[in-house]
DNA sequence: TTATCATATGAATGTAAATTCATATGAAAG
DNA sequence: CTTTCATATGAATTTACATTCATATGATAA
């Protein structure tokens, strides 16, 4: 077992009473890895174009009918999409604006990061 | 099999050429995976107080010291996190700003959401 | 240069979660 | 009511990925 003689209590000293705000730590997580999906993620920015049934969302991901009603409803119970019916078709769209927010804050970070590194060495 | 007799011409028509931006859509979903888990959102967190060596880290989260490098190397890789040697130990520190501004405006969701769904029912 | 401290890392393991498969459900048409 | 279409869903399977374990690496101190 490694031993640390080295003194942490100035480092930790903000943290005494521990990392706050677990539970806000874990919606946000939540949040996220909703987001951190490939499957989901595609789904959103295609909803956020149109609002669409689950065939034609199938058929626009190349994907399994069944795999993407899966995918909707962990969007739908993080609120994220809603769903109407619409004949014998469901349609889904964007439950609100924060998610094209999101996505967008996303966009503008990792475009940042490009424009950053230009001229840089990447390790 | 299902066939699928309802007409989807005019629901797919703005996506005639595929989902636009894959690469781009890629790339922010590997942004919000990072994000998306528990032990890196808990790290993030942390450097967004201060900046802080692996084995403050891994006495901050309780977790081992061999877990919490994986995961440093992950937010390093998705340049969200950067560190320098300061003497025996190696210091990590928040890459820059946009990580503040992500999880701000994640807490902002959420917080929307909690606040919008007073009241209604949540299905 | 040898020993020790702090961290990193490859491989094995464990766990969570996405996809598939088979089938259920529910609305609408006949 | 019966059939068909569109979607939803439980269970099995597969895949991805976080953690652990054992050990390597690299810097510093003696």
């Amino acid at each position: 077992m490694t031993q640390h003689i080295h003194d942490h209590s100035k480092e930790l000293s903000p943290f005494e009473g521990g990392l706050p705000s677990e539970e806000y730590l874990g919606s946000l997580g939540e949040l996220f890895k909703v987001f951190g999906e490939r499957t989901r993620i595609r789904i959103l920015y295609a909803l956020a174009q149109s609002e669409l049934c689950v065939f034609a969302i199938s058929q626009l991901l190349d994907m399994e009918q069944s795999a993407v009603s899966h995918q909707l409803k962990i969007l739908k119970n993080a609120h994220l999409v809603d769903s109407r019916r619409d004949g014998k078709t469901n349609v889904y769209f964007l439950a609100d604006s924060h998610v094209q927010t999101i996505i967008y804050q996303g966009y503008e970070h990792i475009k940042e990061l490009k424009t950053e590194r230009n001229g840089k060495n990447d390790n």
